[in-house]
DNA sequence: CTAAATTTTTAGACAAGACTAAAAATTAAT
DNA sequence: ATTAATTTTTAGTCTTGTCTAAAAATTTAG
């Protein structure tokens, strides 16, 4: 149907897109590694495949077609992810580049399948959801953990960045998705809070709390 | 490492290698559906990897390194059809397709995990040996059937032909791998064969009698 | 053993996808 | 509101893998 490549540029507008109406070249090149040359070349494709408006200079916005296809792509992705951990002890530091090469297999056979192999999971390794067959999927209440004030209580539920060394950092923490936490404190100086999990006090940076999804209890 | 095309040229040769010294470029060409000339271009550049030996105008041969890479396609290619079907209740005529796909993903951990998933299986759901991380297999004594004679009594292990509707030919006749057979009359005519499958009478042709690897008794 | 048929290779072209360098458009700044 | 800085596009090139058509080599036949 489409291709490795489109499907990748697909992707990366998906995710870039958040509340935005355009997202620009640059910006895709930025997160696909590659020149703003070669995603105009590719804008103009999609554009001409009904999959993408393309505005010269402006950038460009995934049509009702192209989202479609972006969350099939994202749900094999995040399937095959769940697969990886669950039947096959992959960390979960180790799931996304193998995942990155299995989404782009073709058979909507093996991947309903796997899903119901897997048991129809609603939510990947780091918290993200798995659309449906028809795209859909659950919006779940989150608030990121620098949001939180003293006090405050929930559970990690989801991640914001899930690089390699993040997971690590948080593998060495014992945290998990599931893990209970509570605000002990906030350093107003450097924005950094003390945070209680598994029943110790631990410190967090700035950027580790911009990273963190929190359910409040 | 090596492109999807080169692999599957590389799988190509192998197959077709049998005793042979050298396979021409023509048998290739046959096989992948391609042009004789766009075999030449890919023999010079396996060739080049040292992967393959190539002679001009009489054809070419896997190197050892090429063997052991065939070997390595060959083994993810058996293992995903073993998990298709007996993960994923594929049947044995559905999973080639997707199979061809998925032997492409690079990871060594992937392969070796889906491996242990299965228990380390010898043979793929048509009955060939899966190599080892090696490239070591199994190789059993098999008798194509039509060598047989009147009275002669084993067990269907293989297939020479795998294509669908050989596959579902057999489903029809109940027949799969670990059947009982026995050889009850072969008419000289035609080389036609009566034998005895699941306690019933069946008549097959030469042409079926041909494509089956039973172990004798 | 030469001529015909076949096979294989070469030469040149094309499509996809990427890149560089330069031009054009847009945005920012004085 | 021009100039300067940035972003985006265009134009041209490259690589991989494919193709067609023609040339060269090999094999087969008479």
């Amino acid at each position: 149907m489409h291709s490795i490549s489109e499907e990748n540029y697909i992707k990366a507008i998906y995710h870039l897109q958040g509340g935005k109406a355009l997202v620009s070249t640059n910006e895709i090149a930025g997160r696909m590694n590659t020149k703003a040359s070669s995603v105009t070349d590719m804008l103009k494709k999609l554009a001409d495949k009904n999959l993408a408006e393309y505005v010269p200079y402006k950038g460009a916005r995934l049509t009702d077609k192209g989202v479609l296809c972006a969350n099939q792509i994202i749900r094999k992705h995040r399937l095959w992810e769940v697969f990886l951990v669950e039947k096959l002890d992959f960390s979960w530091d180790e799931v996304h580049e193998v995942a990155e090469q299995l989404e782009h297999i073709q058979s909507q056979k093996l991947i309903d399948q796997i899903d119901k192999h897997l048991g129809f999971p609603k939510k990947d390794p780091h918290g993200d959801p798995i659309p449906d067959r028809h795209g859909n999927y659950e919006k779940t209440n989150k608030t990121v953990l620098s949001k939180l004030k003293k006090g405050d209580k929930g559970t990690l539920i989801g991640l914001i960045d899930s690089s390699k060394n993040f997971l690590k950092y948080l593998d060495k923490q014992h945290m998990k998705l599931g893990t209970h936490i509570e605000i002990v404190d906030f350093e107003e100086f450097d924005l950094s809070y003390t945070i209680k999990v598994n029943g110790a006090e631990l410190q967090i940076s700035k950027l580790i709390s911009d990273n963190l999804y929190i359910k409040l209890n």
